[in-house]
RNA sequence: AGGCGCGUAGCUCAGUUGGUUAGAGCGCUACCUUGACACGGUAGAGGUCUGGGGUUCGAGUCCCCACGUGCCUACCA
C-alpha cells in the first residue's frame, strides 16, 4: 500500500478520496510495551486497517516522546553506576549523553510495536525533540508570551525534592493516609498566660509562619483582634489577622500562616501583606531561615519540632487524622508546596482582544460537539475538570528537554526579559549579555502541539489541509487531562481559522462539523487492562503481564482479537490469558478451513476439474473492502448458498456498524460467531457431499467450491483488521493458488 | 469532600432505545479418534440478573435507598 506521503507526492497532489488521520499517542522513549499499549495499539491498528480497506487515504502516524523527567533519571540512574552525577558532567555533556542513550535504545519501544502488526507510517516518524517539532515550540511559547498567556511569576507549586524540579498539579498523586493533627500553642505577646491553639499536620512548617488567622465572625476570638502572638521555637512576634482562610468549625478555628508553604497561605499572605519566609531548600533540607532546625532533613524537622514543643508544653494535643498526602507521580516522594519562580500557562485568561481563555475554547469544543467523546461520558470528566482547571506549570528544573527560550539580561539596572525564536545576541534594550532561562519546558507542552506540528506548522502546508483535524484521538483515560485537554486547547488556539480541504471533509464523513481548528474529531478513551483478578497491573505486585511473551506464547493474532473482544466500553479489561487461548484455538480453526480448501484444490487439480485460479486469482482483488454485498461469481445454487451469503452480507453490516461506534468486541465477537459457528459448523459439513462431486455432479462440485471460496475470502477480510497476520498469509495463499508453506 | 463507573452461570464478560423460555468463552458432564480441525464435533447441566422499594400491562434494562467494589479529581489547616 503506497504510504499518504507517496500518494500526495505523486503530481495529482488532491486526493479525491476519503481521508483518515490517527495520531499515535507517542510512547516514552524510555517505555518498554505493557498490556496498555498494546490494547491501545490493536484498536487503532484495527480501525486504520479498516478505513484503509474501505478506501479511506489513512495516515497513521508514530512517533516517540523524548518524555523530560523519565529519561533524564534514567541516564541519572546509568551514570551513577559510573559513579558520576550530571552535575560532573555538565548540562552541554549530559544533554548529548542523553541523545546518546536515545540513538542506542530509544527504539526499542517501536521495535516492539512492528511485532504487534502495527501498521503506522514509518517514513514519518517523530521525536517530539526533532528540530522542526522544536522550532514550533518556541514558536509557541513566543506566540503564547506576546499574548499574555505566558507568563513568569513566583508562586507556590508542587515541589518534588528528589527531582529537584517543579511538577504540575496533574503529576502529583494524592494518597489518603493516616497522620497526626497536631494542636500547637501560640503565647499571645504581651500576655503570661493567654495561648491561641493552631492546629496543623505539618508541625515544620512553622519556622516560616508569618500571621496567625481566625474568623472575623469567631466569637472565641474577639478579645484577641489586632494583638500579636510570639512564634514558639523561633520567638518572632507575628500578628493575628482575620481572614477566611480561618473556618471555625474546623480544628481550634485558628489557622497558622506560612505563606511560603502552602497555596493557601500564600493566598492569604498576599491579601495581608505578610512576609514569605521560605524555610526549606531544594532537597527539602531546612535552610538558614530555620534558626536552629536548619541542616534538618524536613521530617526529621518535623520531630525536633515536635519534641522541642513538647518539653516547653506547648504541644496541646495530637490527633489520628487522615492527611490527603501528594506524592511525586514519578518516585512517589512527597510534594513540598514550595514559594518558587515559574513559567505558567494562564488557563483562564481571556485573551487581550476579549478572545475566550484556553480552557474555554476547548470546553466550547466538546459540549458544542465539535469534538466527540467515546464513551460519552467522558465529556463530562472532561468538562468539569476544565472547569476548575488552574494555570498550568509549564517550567521544570531539568536538563532534558525543550529550554525554554527566554533569555534575562545580565546588567542589573536593565535586567530585561528577551523571549524569542532565536538566540538574542544582546540584550535588545540596553546591549548587554543575556543568559538563556536554564529550565526545560514540561514534556506535555511539546506532545500537546503534535497534532499540528507533525503536519508541518507552523508552515502553510498540504499536509495540514488535507490530515487536519486529525479524525480520532484512541487513548487511556490517565491521560485525559495531560495530553487530551492539552492538545484540545493547544488545537483551539494556534489553529483557529483553518480549513480542512472541504472535498476530503465531505467525502470523509465529516461535512457537518464546522470547526476545523480542533486536533481531532472525535476521541475514544479505552479501558485499563488489569490482571485476571482484576488487579492493577504493578511492577511491585508483580502481576505485570508482558505482552511480547503473551504474543510469544498464543500469537499476535490471538492476543490481538482477545483485546478487541474484551474492550467492552466502560469497564475495565480483566485480561485472562485462558480467553487468549480461545482465541489461539479460533487462530487454529481459521488455518484448518484454510488448509480444508486447499485439500480440495488438490483433489480437483488432479482430476483436472479446475484451478483455484478460475475463482480468485484472475487480477488484483477489487479495491474496498468489506463486502456489503456480496461476492462476484457467487452462484445462488441452493438454500444453504443463499443462507450464507446473506449471513454474511449481514455480519459485514454488523461488523461496520460495531466498528463505526468503536464497538471492538461485538464487531469481534459477529466475526467469531459467523466464522466458527454458521461457515465452519454449518456450511462446510453442508457443502462436504456435494464438494465430493455427489451423483458425479462436477458442475455442482465446482460451483460449491467457488462459493466456499469466495465466502471464505470474504470472511478473510472481515477479519484481517483483527488478525492481520493469518489472515494476509492465508489470503496470499490463496491468490497465488498454492497452499501457504508454513505450518502452524 | 465531590465526580464517574461496576455488581448477570464456578470463573471472565455480553445483553444497544424496557417486550416472548437471560447469552458467549473458559470450566464441568455424557457421547463421538466422522478424510479440515481433539486448539475438534454433538448433546447437556448450571443463573431468585447484590439486597429493598417504586414506575409500568411488562424491569437485568428506568427512578429512589442500602450494601459491596473500583477509579478519577480535590489547597479545608
Amino acid at each position: 500500500v503506497p504510504t499518504p506521503s507517496a500518494i500526495l507526492a505523486d503530481g495529482t497532489n488532491a486526493p479525491r478520496q476519503p481521508v483518515f488521520t490517527l495520531l499515535l499517542p507517542p510512547p516514552n522513549v524510555t517505555g518498554r510495551l505493557h498490556m496498555g499499549h498494546m490494547l491501545n495499539q490493536t484498536q487503532m491498528d484495527i480501525i486504520v486497517r479498516w478505513h484503509r480497506m474501505r478506501g479511506f487515504l489513512t495516515l497513521w502516524l508514530p512517533g516517540t516522546d523524548h518524555a523530560g523527567i523519565a529519561t533524564q533519571m534514567m541516564v541519572e540512574r546509568q551514570l551513577a553506576k559510573e559513579g558520576k552525577n550530571r552535575r560532573d558532567l555538565g548540562r552541554e555533556a549530559f544533554v548529548e549523553r542523553v541523545w546518546e542513550w536515545r540513538r542506542e535504545y530509544g527504539g526499542a519501544i517501536l521495535e516492539q510495536m512492528k511485532r504487534l502488526g502495527a501498521s503506522v507510517d514509518w517514513s514519518r516518524e517523530y521525536f517530539t525533540m526533532d528540530e522542526n517539532l522544536s522550532r514550533a515550540v518556541r514558536e509557541v511559547f513566543v506566540r503564547l508570551y506576546g499574548e499574555g498567556l505566558i507568563y513568569r511569576g513566583k508562586y507556590i507549586v508542587n515541589w518534588c525534592p528528589r527531582c529537584g524540579t517543579a511538577i504540575s498539579d496533574l503529576e502529583v498523586k494524592h494518597e489518603e493516609t493516616p497522620g497526626k493533627l497536631y494542636e500547637i500553642r501560640y503565647p499571645v505577646a504581651g500576655s503570661k498566660k493567654d495561648f491561641i491553639t493552631v492546629a496543623t499536620t505539618r508541625p515544620e512548617t512553622m519556622l516560616g509562619d508569618t500571621a496567625v488567622a481566625v474568623n472575623a465572625a469567631d466569637e472565641r476570638y474577639k478579645k484577641l483582634h489586632g494583638k500579636k502572638v510570639l512564634l514558639p521555637l523561633m520567638l518572632r512576634e507575628i500578628p493575628i489577622i482575620l481572614d477566611e482562610l480561618a473556618n471555625p468549625e474546623f480544628g481550634t478555628g485558628a489557622v497558622k500562616v506560612t505563606p511560603a508553604h502552602d497555596a493557601n497561605d500564600f493566598q492569604a499572605g498576599l491579601r495581608h501583606k505578610l512576609p514569605q519566609i521560605d524555610v526549606m531548600d531544594e532537597r527539602g533540607y531546612m535552610n538558614e531561615n530555620a534558626g536552629a532546625y536548619a541542616g534538618l532533613e524536613r521530617f526529621e524537622a518535623r520531630e525536633a519540632v515536635l519534641r522541642d514543643l513538647r518539653t516547653q508544653g506547648l504541644l496541646a494535643g495530637e490527633k489520628d487524622y487522615v492527611v490527603p498526602i501528594g506524592k511525586c507521580e514519578r518516585c512517589r516522594t512527597i510534594v513540598e508546596p514550595r514559594l518558587s519562580t515559574q513559567w505558567f500557562m494562564a488557563m483562564t485568561k481571556a485573551g487581550r482582544d476579549g478572545s475566550p481563555s484556553l480552557a474555554q475554547r476547548a470546553s466550547e469544543a466538546v459540549k458544542s460537539g465539535e469534538i466527540r467523546f467515546t464513551p460519552e461520558n467522558n465529556s463530562r470528566i472532561f468538562l468539569q475538570w476544565m472547569e476548575n482547571i488552574y494555570d498550568w506549570c509549564v517550567s521544570r528544573q531539568l536538563w532534558w528537554g525543550h529550554r525554554i527560550p527566554a533569555w534575562y539580561c545580565g546588567n542589573s539596572k536593565c535586567r530585561e526579559i528577551v523571549v524569542a525564536r532565536e538566540t538574542p545576541a544582546k540584550c535588545p534594550k540596553c546591549g548587554g549579555r543575556v543568559e538563556q532561562d536554564t529550565d526545560v519546558l514540561d514534556t506535555w507542552f511539546s506532545s500537546g502541539l503534535l497534532p499540528f506540528t507533525t503536519l508541518g506548522w507552523p508552515e502553510k502546508t498540504r499536509d495540514e489541509e488535507v490530515f487536519y483535524p486529525t479524525s480520532l484521538m484512541i487513548t487511556g483515560g490517565d491521560i485525559l487531562f495531560f495530553w487530551v485537554a492539552r492538545m484540545i486547547m493547544f488545537g483551539c488556539h494556534f489553529m483557529q481559522g483553518h480549513q480542512q480541504d472541504s472535498a476530503i471533509k465531505r467525502l470523509s464523513g465529516f461535512d457537518g462539523r464546522k470547526d476545523d481548528s480542533v486536533p481531532f474529531r472525535e476521541v475514544y478513551i479505552h479501558a485499563l487492562v488489569r490482571d485476571a483478578e482484576r488487579q492493577k497491573m504493578s511492577k511491585t505486585k508483580g502481576n505485570v503481564l508482558d505482552p511480547i511473551q503473551v504474543i510469544e506464547q498464543y500469537g499476535t493474532d490471538a492476543t490481538r482479537f482477545t483485546l478487541a473482544a474484551m474492550a467492552s466500553p466502560g469497564t475495565d479489561i480483566a485480561f485472562n490469558p485462558k480467553r487468549t487461548e480461545g482465541y489461539r484455538a479460533f487462530a487454529n480453526k481459521i488455518w484448518n478451513a484454510a488448509r480444508f480448501i486447499f485439500m480440495n484444490v488438490d483433489r480437483a487439480q488432479q482430476a483436472g476439474v479446475w484451478s483455484l485460479k478460475e475463482f480468485c486469482g484472475a487480477g488484483a482483488p477489487a479495491r474496498g473492502a468489506v463486502p456489503r454485498t456480496g461476492l462476484s461469481g457467487f452462484q445462488h445454487a441452493t438454500l444453504e448458498d443463499r443462507w450464507i451469503l446473506s449471513r454474511f452480507n449481514a455480519v459485514a453490516e454488523e461488523m461496520n456498524s460495531a466498528l463505526e461506534t468503536y464497538r471492538f468486541d461485538e464487531a469481534a465477537s459477529r466475526v467469531y460467531d459467523f466464522f466458527w459457528g454458521e461457515f465452519c459448523d454449518w456450511y462446510l459439513e453442508l457443502m462436504k457431499p456435494r464438494l465430493a462431486g455427489e451423483n458425479g455432479d462436477q458442475a455442482a462440485a465446482r460451483a460449491a467450491f467457488g462459493n466456499i471460496v469466495g465466502v471464505f475470502e470474504g470472511a478473510l477480510r472481515l477479519l484481517h483488521p483483527f488478525m492481520p497476520f493469518i489472515t494476509e498469509e492465508i489470503w496470499h495463499a490463496i491468490y497465488d493458488g498454492k497452499p501457504p508453506a508454513k505450518s502452524i
